[in-house]
DNA sequence: AGACTTTTTTCGAGCCTCGAAAAAAGTGTG
DNA sequence: CACACTTTTTTCGAGGCTCGAAAAAAGTCT
């Protein structure tokens, strides 16, 4: 049930727009908030000058000598040294972390490589613990507080961010890293898919192309996807995730990394790619990991001639196809961004796939959706991560007013909603 | 973008609050309005003196003679007369209307039978406005304003409920219901999906078991679905629809009404079963329609034994079971209302479906997974087109202040949003 | 009849936004 | 170089809205 509203609320409200207008500007003048936000110049004028005094806003006259005449716009931007953010990105062997101030800019980072299907639970999270206590311990930080962590995980994650639910780098279930990592570090904490960070960076990378709906589909080891329809990331109810890998591409089909049968990802993942491009039975067991010089071999073959390699490919575009069908007739048509390692072999899936998609209810328009390959994942994790921190603080902030340095233990509350 | 707050957004917010407290509750205090809204008494004692000088309101003093000590709480409920909407219900071969006043109590009705799909483009139009005339010059409406009409149909419509785009129970497409009728009656109107407003009627029946997220499946002819999620009906981005019932379960297979392959409905719509009942082949042209008496005759006989009549009923469940196994991977699991004529059926569908569910990913939990049937699918339609139909109008009462009586023409601008 | 309880209204205070006017900080021009 | 002009930003009083506290209202209980 909605709530009434009171007056700070509203007061709550504006300032967010004000924070969202410099955080997606970067650099942007009083009038032009006014302009964005609707409200008058008296107000924004208010706004900007208690951020400003608060310290979250810094008025910066750099910009270029302004060839207009009147009175110069003054700019306004996110003061870089208001918060200091971290993201830790745990993926298949991999765990790496990134420090960033409140402006966006990267502090320090790290990357390492860990056993992460061979670990036991603990050291697992111990490995988690550690390295966000060198980033939090890390001189670069110079005394910006550290208002906000984002874990994002290959996997599931809980609707409300607390926990990884599942994951297939691990054979461990149900860690409840966020209160965990808040426990030791009194740090509000979210865990997040990796799937829709990606589809978070993209929105920052382009608002023009991703805007109000779009598809992020991650094709690699396994299917992910990012979804955002109307302007907001959507999400399970009870889950992260829109398993889009594992929508029934058919009924009792080829074996899953699931443990189930006929999934998109059976046909489609980098497994299922080279089960059927080297001949074996779709009903055997996945291989753990391919790597990529072995996948871009398998395209290679398939780019000289039809063979077997070629028609795995088409298998997994026809299940992709499928699958989108299924889902646009859900949803309606949306652009799609390819993202991971077999977006790049995507000239050898998309016929297969536009075919398929124009055999189904969701392929009325088929030739008009658009499909666009986005490489270059790992970035693409980082600045979703990044952003989907930095926001987060935007609203911790905005919405105390006391800027909080003490930190996390009452403003999770707020902030978990 | 999200837009900045006014003042007067906030008094129109809290307005709204006051208005659906009392719509859900029929009967509510003041004192019951500040606890559920959080707000002041005093708040709330300014905002409902405010709409019972506007007519909106109507202090109700008949409740029980309250037993309690203290000063007994006045009632507060919709005044009846504030206000009258019309709905109108599209299906095969039927056209209904009913008008009912603001509190929701019914004012008069008409059923009547049409040939549809036989019906010309504008005669079929004509019918319309035709019964609609009926109903705003009929003496019950006794100078109520009518201030909504809401159009159901079976059938696609566009995301912003302006026009039918596509219907089974007519040739025709993309008739512009909303803005055919507005030039008529200069009243704003909106074409709502059928399914959508049985879920929509749900929510009001059974609060406590449809709340935030429950989906609603029409077994009939075809397969129509009206999802909610988080609190909101869920509806695709340019279409009203969540076609469930045109999600792919067997690429390649089954020939479904729509032309295509392998739908979900060419195997669970009356048609499919009756076909596969009587041994046609599914590849043969789906029956135009099948009466009820017909369908009721093919579950008693596959009640009696395990014949081609089972069998059909079990292929209905199975192919129900895998799809709404990949919209729960999309989703998560959420519980599932059963309308429409087959639902009388779900006996003969449950055992399939849940053993399908349960090797689908969106199965985990396949066991708790409730279903529950939902009979009267014609009174659940009019009750949620009434309760749409009115709560537009909580909207547009609130937004204005004005209680409006000249209707439309400008207030639409605020109400298509 | 008077004490007690609970609901509702009243009233002044405190915020917040707004519009208009003033101030500020430049450019263009003679 | 002073002055007109333009545009941005701040200031200030007015008007709305919500809140808390106190008062008024409308019953029950003894």
């Amino acid at each position: 049930m909605t709530v009434g509203m009171r007056h700070d609320d509203l007061r709550r409200r504006n300032r967010a727009m004000v924070i969202a207008a410099a955080r997606r500007g970067g650099q942007v003048s009083r009038t032009e908030i006014a302009a964005i936000t609707g409200l008058s110049h008296s107000t924004i004028s208010a706004i900007s000058s208690d951020l400003i005094a608060e310290g979250i806003l810094l008025e910066t006259r750099q910009e270029p000598p302004a060839l207009k005449r009147g009175r110069p716009q003054v700019g306004l931007a996110l003061h870089p040294l208001a918060a200091c953010v971290v993201t830790l990105m745990l993926s298949l062997n991999s765990l790496a972390a990134v420090s960033l101030d409140y402006a966006g800019n990267l502090l320090e980072e790290e990357q390492r490589r860990l056993d992460t299907r061979a670990l036991p639970r603990d050291e697992l999270i111990a490995e988690c613990v550690a390295m966000l206590r060198r980033r939090l311990e890390h001189k670069a930080r110079e005394g910006r507080p550290v208002l906000r962590i984002v874990l994002a995980i290959q996997g599931i994650t809980d609707a409300q961010g607390r926990s990884m639910l599942w994951s297939p780098i691990t054979p461990h279930t149900d860690i409840p890293f966020a209160d965990l990592l808040e426990a030791e570090f009194s740090v509000p904490v979210t865990v997040e898919n990796d799937s829709n960070m990606m589809a978070e960076a993209l929105r920052w990378r382009d608002p023009q192309r991703y805007r109000d709906d779009f598809i992020a589909i991650l094709l690699s080891h396994g299917i992910g996807m990012g979804l955002v329809l109307k302007g907001a990331m959507f999400t399970g109810t009870h889950s992260s995730g829109v398993e889009f890998g594992h929508m029934v591409h058919r009924p009792d089909g080829a074996l899953c990394r699931c443990g189930r049968r006929g999934c998109i990802e059976a046909y489609a993942g980098s497994y299922a790619i080279w089960r059927n491009a080297s001949g074996h039975d779709e009903s055997e067991e996945p291989r753990g990991d391919i790597d990529e010089a072995e996948m871009r071999a398998l395209a290679d073959a398939a780019r000289a001639q039809d063979g077997p390699e070629r028609q795995a490919f088409r298998i997994a575009g026809e299940a992709l196809g499928f699958g989108l069908g299924s889902l646009f007739a859900l949803i309606d048509p949306a652009p799609v961004a390819l993202v991971g390692l077999n977006a790049a072999a995507f000239d050898l899936i998309e016929p297969a796939l536009r075919e398929a998609i124009a055999r189904t209810a969701g392929g009325h328009h088929s030739g008009s959706i658009s499909f666009s390959i986005e490489p270059d994942q790992i970035a693409l994790l980082r600045e979703g991560c990044a952003m989907r921190a930095l926001t987060h603080v935007d609203h911790q902030i905005f919405a105390s007013g006391r800027s909080g340095t003490e930190g996390a233990d009452r403003s999770q509350s707020s902030l978990m909603a």
